[in-house]
DNA sequence: CATACCGTAGACACCGGTTTCTACACCTGC
DNA sequence: GCAGGTGTAGAAACCGGTGTCTACGGTATG
């Protein structure tokens, strides 16, 4: 409760320029106010803070009494203005409930708050362009690094604007990781960690391959609309595994779809009411995978014993499906915390390719004789 | 690649104090930079940017375009020094990943981003120490409002800690929500939104005894550690039922225990291992239920034929676990939006209480005649 | 013709820490 | 007894916007 202002200069200057009068009890405690009352200057209550200049025990111990008697809080903008670090990183994703997405948000939380930052977030719905809007709101902010978690756009003008802002944010100290999403270019100064998506895919689909399957539906390649780098890598896998069994695959079993539950579940029933011939599913994520299961379900198809069905992101409930869902394991949490640790400790590789591996659970067998349809 | 600084004025008073001199490419663009570009002052840049000023409109243009040919981004913390809002909020969890706290979390950026407000998020996993250094870090960021999620510790200097925070941030002009926890005291200034914890653990209960179980087992109460409030009224429903239903409940039968998938898992082994008689199982919480049924199934005993079980919480999985789960939904995402709504909207009531209601599917039936054991 | 007013724009202090440069007391050494 | 070093502390400029007060050209009014 002591005045904020020094009034010990003389009244000749005084008061003229004072917005403070107005609210009685408006009372922001400053840096001034500690010095104020512990007889220092405001410089040797920043040096106590800091930690970092020699201060007097008995000094030091009366502005650390002062600073608890006020109650004081600093001022982080200040300090920001004054040419500190805003100790404070970025992560920019499509939707918070998406289940793997949570996880990469742990992995980021966890290494920001060991690297002694704190953690924005915000999401795009999956919209380019609030997704720059959301960079440029962050360059703002002075974050010490933007993380961009999820499959991005491959339109030009958005990847041209991306390299901008990867530019801007290098020149002012701070860092563009594009996290799960393959690098804007070599001269486009980022930070990049990836995993195998690719692999995952191959590994699965040689998986079902080399149990008997010969006819596997894919739910979820690319739609015109939607051209995320995650699907048409997932889609190569797929490919490629069934190049080097040296079997065919039918282009009408490989089925555009969102990645969302119901929109494998739509796509399952268009493909049992068409009469297509499958003995295995490969749903491109587990939501997917979850709506197959419904739509399959529903028909009367039991899994795994009429048809084979695998997911890919080993989320939580993978396991707590009916039948156990064979997965293809995403390292989610490393891949935030990977991407945070790149961003603050420069000297590390700015480019990593983590691993992904199948998880062989209940929802895969060889096929029997009773092929649907 | 235009030169952010203007060179057209005379060497006169220029370059005097010139801390920019040293680093050649370190260029950050000041508002002052714009208006040296533009041919005019600092201050009519400011009222270009802030638009409540007139300005002539060729004037406006030029700023426009010299902002834009310099790549001018506004330094928030400037702005906020001089006494702008921070236009942020906070948002303090247990973990990101819990199914439910991502849809408040969603709720909350939902609406925090309607109103013109970026949100941080920082997780406490489950530390009360760690949450009030978290919320004192929130201080220190000058937030429009910090929300706290989950069920919070009765620990008594706790409470005065938080109380005391609740009062800082009031008299700083924000606010804290407690969001899903019951309020520290009537003197102390909170935005508090609760959801009818007790009233949704009576209901189900009640769904459970009109089907006519008798025993029911409740998986998920207080163990002495951990008194959270969440469990206090979800016992309390539970009982509350009972005694409406003139029914007797077995205390053998509640069974304290965490909310995890594992914690769930765990009691129901120890509870058919000791040979306890129960025809229903109430689990706490949704991820309760997943032990629960897992437990269950591994021992052999059919859902629902042989025991009913019902949840909490309604996460999104509930309705793909065979069977799919009779639970009590949670308007989770309502709960994050009313947080950020009322706080920011001081007019409002400043609390409410969200309602809960049970969902019906396929985990309960009237008992049979084989009951356990 | 002088005064008043309107629209527009600049000067300057200020927000609250940090940093640099300076100052002073005290001690050491010759 | 004086030069030089060391430990500690303060004054003032600065970070980059914003609010307030003043100023100036031009038109409306008496």
């Amino acid at each position: 409760m002591l005045s904020p202002v020094d009034h010990r200069e003389g009244p000749d200057l005084s008061r003229r320029v004072s917005p403070r009068e107005a609210g009685a009890d408006d009372e922001r405690v400053t840096i001034r106010d500690v010095a104020a009352r512990a007889g220092v200057s405001a410089t040797t209550v920043s040096r106590v803070i800091k930690g970092d200049y020699p201060v007097a025990q008995s000094t030091r111990t009366r502005v650390l009494r002062a600073m608890r008697e006020l109650d004081y809080v600093l001022n982080v903008h200040a300090r920001a203005l004054s040419g500190a670090s805003t100790k404070m990183v970025a992560f920019v994703l499509d939707d918070v409930t998406g289940p793997s997405f949570a996880y990469v948000a742990k992995g980021v939380e966890q290494q920001a708050t060991a690297e002694g930052r704190l953690c924005m977030v915000c999401t795009t719905h999956g919209d380019p362009a609030r997704e720059l809007a959301v960079v440029e709101a962050m360059r703002e902010q002075r974050a010490d690094a933007v993380i961009l978690v999820g499959g991005g756009s491959l339109d030009d003008t958005y990847r041209e604007r991306m390299s901008h802002f990867a530019h801007a944010l290098d020149k002012a100290g701070s860092r563009l990781v594009l996290c799960g999403r393959p690098p804007l270019g070599d001269d486009v100064p980022t930070t990049v960690v990836e995993y195998d998506n690719e692999g995952g895919a191959y590994a699965m689909t040689s998986h079902l391959l080399s149990q008997g399957h010969r006819r596997i539906a894919l739910v979820g390649a690319s739609t015109p609309d939607d051209l995320s780098t995650t699907k048409l890598d997932r889609v190569r896998g797929f490919e490629r595994a069934h190049e080097s069994f040296g079997v065919p695959y039918d282009p009408d079993l490989v089925i555009p779809a969102y990645f969302g539950r119901a929109d494998g579940y739509a796509a399952t029933r268009r493909l049992i009411a068409l009469g297509a011939e499958f003995t295995a599913v490969f749903a491109a994520t587990d939501m997917v995978a979850i709506g197959v299961l419904a739509a399959l379900r529903e028909a009367g198809i039991r899994v795994p014993e009429d048809v084979s069905l695998a997911g890919y992101d080993d989320i939580p409930f993978a396991a707590d499906l009916t039948p156990a869902l064979t997965t293809v394991h995403v390292p989610t949490e490393e891949l935030g915390r990977t991407a945070v640790r790149l961003a603050l400790n420069r000297e590390e590789r700015q480019h990593v390719v983590l691993g992904t591996h199948i998880v062989v659970r209940d929802s895969v067998r060889p096929p029997g004789r009773n092929m649907v349809r």
